[in-house]
DNA sequence: CTTGAAAGTTTGTCACG
DNA sequence: CGTGACAAACTTTCAAG
């Protein structure tokens, strides 16, 4: 395994915070040199610690302000990966979990419109080894952190 | 209400997919000049279509490779608010939404280990306005997209 | 109102110690 | 890991469409 200090945590907390902040902003902050933290950067990005740097968006303000968290029942036994390969084609596929309890998977769902969303749902449920979903709309989105510190 | 027409979505597109990206290169891509893109990305932040940006981090790799969906029930009415405010203490809460069904919130709990899991539920319960939770284990991630296209 | 070009400044990046 | 040097990018200003 891999070793990940607590600059490099510093360094990741910094990047999260604002993924475009330059080296030396970067630096200043944890005690190291610009071309020390691009150095520890791009290691966290080689070894996958850092998957990229994305913007966040405001989904409402591009029109997919609409949510919903989906219980998904398969018939039969399936593979996580069988799942997978079904969803990936989907775009209102925004996450999905193989989870304890009697559903086998949760999808979370991201669409237009409520009209959008049922269109989805339809979809989802026309995936020959879906057997039955349980949707819960989203109704308003309480917390939404970036991810941990 | 704002306008944001074909190229902003292909600059948000852009930065989507590589938040680091320099503003000449989104140019090309677009076909603008680095400084009519980055007029275009200021405004986009703010008018709040483009919240920010953050580093995308691998949280197994970080050792907070547990994750939960718990159901949140409460006793009498509480009000949206109520919930956010009891909720954003909790450095475990990744995300909260209220929802439609019986249940009140859906909250999105990450912890780096069943133990840590279950001390956060434990937490999670003690909130005076909570009346009982029904948790779903996380057993794998398969599939988590940025976001919509 | 938005764009492109050019200016000066900042930042990224590499070699070396 | 830091320093210094060079290249690339950012950011402002200004004139044109």
């Amino acid at each position: 395994m891999l070793r990940v200090d607590s600059i490099d945590q510093r360094i990741i907390s910094c990047l999260v915070t604002n993924a475009r902040s330059s080296f030396a902003d970067i630096g200043k902050d944890v005690g190291l040199s610009a071309p020390a933290v691009k150095r520890r950067v791009d290691k966290l990005l080689d070894t996958g610690v850092l998957r990229g740097f994305t913007a966040v968006v405001d989904p409402a303000q591009l029109g997919w302000g609409t949510e919903a968290l989906v219980e998904v029942h398969c018939r039969g036994n399936v593979t996580p990966h069988d799942i997978k390969a079904r969803l990936e084609p989907m775009p209102e596929v925004m996450a999905a979990y193989t989870v304890s309890g009697a559903a086998d998977a949760v999808v979370h769902l991201r669409a237009a419109s409520i009209h959008h969303l049922e269109t989805a749902l339809e979809r989802l449920r026309a995936v020959e080894i879906i057997d039955r979903t349980v949707s819960t709309v989203v109704l308003s989105r309480l917390l939404d952190r970036p991810q941990a510190p």
